[in-house]
DNA sequence: CCCATAAAGTGGTATAAAGTGGTATTTTTT
DNA sequence: AAAAAATACCACTTTATACCACTTTATGGG
């Protein structure tokens, strides 16, 4: 699965390298897309069959909830597929780059099933309140098994 | 298991040893790979067996909530696979050398499942306190079952 | 207890791979 | 048909990895 965190730059065309353990892991284990949408000020990256997973389980929720339906319409319909080019980079459309603020330095993430994009700037302090978060739900979290 | 202290230093490249003790009883017990990811100012290093445990273990909890997203985005997304070199050596990486602070002289140890490595100044200050925070942690050690 | 031998640890260099920037070509839109 | 945008292709730069040699420390035998 996906590990590590890589700092990688996107260029005028929204142009970013996959790291090259994540493309390792895409050819092995999946075919060499990936799905794109946004959440959390950053961007989430799927391997098409994960995503897969994803929206059948999305599908399966009532449909005339606000919640779902906030979902959907957030999350579920920001999605594109990206595929990757000979030299490794995906191309990501601005609309996501705007979303996200990527605007050169960026942090591409290893989240286990999924890829997370950040910029810099927001990536630095997400990964240090992460840390307190973290530091402070250890018994929470002792409670879900860890 | 992992046993003992050993000083060692780090050089330019992110390069350090991994004290032959450990390396035997990686070669015997598991294959030779080490996942090392960031924990308490240190760095925490499983093989990787053991990091796939841990790994799944988080992949199955809820991947919206909170706490695990900060535990994936902190814990989780730090880790990198680091191969034993022919020289017994492995490459940290220089996001994970700037987070525990490691210059030159460093200390590798055994902490039985796992491995921790440090700075030297930040191993000196832990080990005095560590004395202390045990002798006022014995009721709660005894509730765990010591 | 000292010396010899082997193992472990450290430093440097060469080679390959990954990442980035730019140009050309094709496709789409007006 | 022309312009703009998107896509694919190519080349260069940088970084990571593997290899090799040397130094130091530990170990065993005389």
């Amino acid at each position: 699965m996906f590990r590590g965190r890589y700092e990688h730059t996107i260029d005028a065309k929204g142009r970013i390298s996959v790291p090259s353990k994540f493309r390792e892991v895409l050819a092995t284990q999946f075919d060499e897309r990936l799905i794109v949408t946004n959440f959390d000020q950053c961007l989430w990256a799927y391997p098409a069959p994960e995503w897969r997973k994803v929206e059948e389980k999305v599908a399966s929720l009532p449909q005339f909830k606000t919640e779902v339906k906030a979902l959907q319409r957030f999350f579920i319909s920001a999605a594109v597929e990206s595929p990757i080019d000979k030299q490794g980079r995906i191309i990501i459309p601005s609309t996501l780059r705007d979303y996200a603020d990527l605007k050169k330095d960026c942090i591409v993430v290893g989240m286990s099933q999924r890829i997370e994009i950040w910029g810099k700037e927001r990536w630095t302090q997400v990964f240090e309140t992460a840390e307190q978060t973290l530091q402070g739900s250890i018994d929470k979290l002792t409670e879900l098994g860890i």
